[in-house]
DNA sequence: CCATATAGTTCAGATTGAAAACTAATTGGA
DNA sequence: TCCAATTAGTTTTCAATCTGAACTATATGG
């Protein structure tokens, strides 16, 4: 008896039905169903859906929104949502910048901030110092809004553990086994603060508040090559937590070397800094470089243009490499390939049609929509995800609060 | 309200204990558990684990097998395993031989019988007629034993539909979009027979009759290049069921047209046919040729050393990326590379090292020992899992008959 | 032969959803 | 104006199923 899978009990049938009821009316969104739309939905008589939103409305998770009309006959229904006095802090360290949302318990973004920041060799309690005034932002909009801080998420562009709250590796930060405190960002919050890695965070931003598609490899391209998988609406993580690293796929066996020890990595192709080096772009912030490179491109700059034109290539080789792998059938390009994609998906189709032909449609590879607030709305969402998977939990503990 | 889950009923409950119990009982195997300990290993009451038994043993899924005696003082338990006689058949269509054998609930092989058959280019209708000889065959043994045959499992070396009994592609038996009607093979049997592809089999066989590691990549090197991912101790097939086309990785972006249209994928350098060619081997019968090339290689002969070894670093550069995109830790490596691994291994070991220094432990690179017989595990054990997993609906139509 | 120990069963109690009957609130037509 | 029709939501009764405690069953060892 190697596994101890936990025995099924007779209250488990109600966890998972709030679950259920929570989940239908975040679904439902804007359309704030009433309990006897839940009650169709869901499968489960009106008897148990009442009671089981009664338990949502006392904890606050759910609130009454007014009564519901049709244009029929017969006694309107009572609209559900979300609570909007309830709110999940989305809260992101860059290599060049900080950021912080507020984002309420339907999944809006109500206040937004950002700040320039040069993070990379930044000592970690310095840079949690400079993130705590945007936190400090934050809790003040929530009050001024009487919205209720549950708890936070805080997305970093390296490997995390979750639970011990510590950063494995961030090389691009210079950051190795750095025990952050991210819960003294937002004292006094039920749910603490949760760790993330940013590429997964942004691709569950893209999951949850983006495309809508259960079935995708985001591609963030920042300073490094990240990737974070959905698959069947969840995020595949691997056995290690450290699945999505699409930045170290081999597309090139006699490639130059990887910062990772390896060689002919996407990376050494298809980098930010791999790119601006190809293109001739001069040294400088990420934001200058940017704007010479899309200046260059604009203008048909031939050495531009050739290096946004090897990077597709050698990310096409990746991604065709990564369906066959994992079945994957849509692609979302986020980061500095969002910004790239007029230049760069030309050359990443034709790659993709050479090296897996037929395996991906052309119109199944997008780019985000969500810019910078994907990964905040991910890191955010995550925290919300864990309460309307378990609203159980949550219950208890507002009760005895 | 896009997904609808089911809600939970009550009964759920029960439903997932008896999947509970006799999950355990399968795990503790030989040990042969009472219910006294499953009542401990699995967190219910002595009062609740009778009552789930009952169910088990009238069902005949489960069966007491006399007393348990530890030595020390009080009552002895009855031990409980899954029935002897109950059976599930186990059935292999490959390119060069057919394969069949009868697997009891317990997992283990009762009986075995494999005919070479070169299935290349025969009609589906041909193959499943010799098949059914063998079926017979199988039928004949379980009679004897008097072993009730619950259903079948048929592994094919190519793309399934099981829910429609659709052989959607085999490029290596020339079948497109075939139908087959495995049913017909073990008429009676109430579970009927369930098509599974080749590798993904192997790769089950390899998980539960074989390491037992729950994470691990599988790499079946038949006459293509196959895979299977195990990952949490479930095969990870990804959105539409085709994952694990570890033969059409890129390995070289400037590499040969490869036969799936594409170019540079691994099947080029490292499928059967391309090391035959590296090699020298002269044309033959498969086995004729894999003799001929271990001799040559027992001789140090170049030729033959230089190709194992160039599949061997190719097969790295696809583990390692692999490794990176999916997180995996463990490679096991059956059909040719088992036969080729003294050969393979250092090759790809040191490729390994080169691509993705540090990601796998060498020890943690292993062969397949179940041979030949594991798909036909794999085939039989899925059938057996599905019962495990939902041994209500078992128990419901065993009632009914 | 009995104290002790362990296995397994029986039965009351609690939780929970289903089903059906009931109350509540609204519209539209007589 | 008022009542039939219609839809929303609540109350009540019932069945399923687990827990916990008390009970019975069967072994060992002095």
């Amino acid at each position: 008896m190697n596994e101890a899978a936990a025995p099924g009990r007779v209250g488990d049938v109600r966890r998972r039905n709030l679950s259920l009821v929570l989940d239908s009316i975040a679904r439902t969104g804007d359309a704030k169903p009433s309990r006897a739309q839940l009650a169709a939905g869901t499968g489960l008589t009106k008897a148990a859906v009442s009671s089981l939103v009664a338990d949502l409305v006392e904890s606050g998770l759910v609130s009454e929104v007014g009564l519901y009309r049709d244009g029929e006959r017969g006694r309107p229904g009572q609209g559900l949502e979300l609570s909007s006095r309830r709110g999940v802090v989305g809260m992101e360290i860059n290599v060049d910048y900080l950021a912080v949302g507020l984002v309420d318990l339907g999944g809006n973004l109500r206040f937004h901030s950002a700040v320039e920041s040069r993070n990379r060799g930044l000592a970690p309690a310095k840079v949690m110092e400079r993130l705590g005034l945007l936190a400090a932002e934050v809790k003040a909009e929530a009050a001024a809004a009487n919205i209720a801080i549950l708890g936070g998420g805080l997305a970093v562009p390296g490997l995390v553990d979750a639970q011990r709250n510590l950063v494995l590796s961030a090389p691009n930060l210079h950051w190795e086994q750095e025990e952050l405190n991210p819960r003294a960002l937002l004292e006094g919050a039920p749910l603490g603060v949760r760790l993330s890695n940013e590429a997964n965070s942004a691709a569950l931003g893209e999951l949850w508040y983006g495309t809508g598609q259960p079935d995708f490899l985001y591609v963030s391209g920042e300073v490094g090559v990240g990737g974070g998988v959905i698959i069947g609406s969840e995020l595949y993580t691997g056995p290690g937590g450290t699945a999505g690293e699409l930045g170290h796929i081999v597309v090139h066996p006699d490639g130059p070397g990887c910062s990772c020890g390896g060689a002919g990595c996407l990376e050494t192709f298809a980098g930010q800094e791999a790119i601006f080096e190809a293109a001739g772009t001069p040294q400088g912030s990420l934001g200058e470089r940017t704007e010479l490179l899309l200046a260059a491109l604009a203008a048909q700059e031939p050495q531009a243009t050739q290096a946004v034109h090897d990077a597709g290539r050698y990310l096409g080789v990746a991604l065709a490499s990564s369906a066959r792998l994992m079945d994957i059938e849509a692609v979302v390009l986020g980061g500095h390939f969002a910004v790239l994609a007029e230049w760069l998906k030309p050359a990443l189709l034709t790659s993709l049609e050479r090296y897996a032909p037929g395996l991906l449609d052309p119109g199944n590879l997008t780019v985000s929509t969500l810019e910078h607030s994907g990964t905040l709305l991910g890191a955010a969402g995550q925290v919300i995800r864990s309460v309307i998977e378990s609203p159980f939990e949550f219950l208890l503990a507002s009760k005895l609060a």
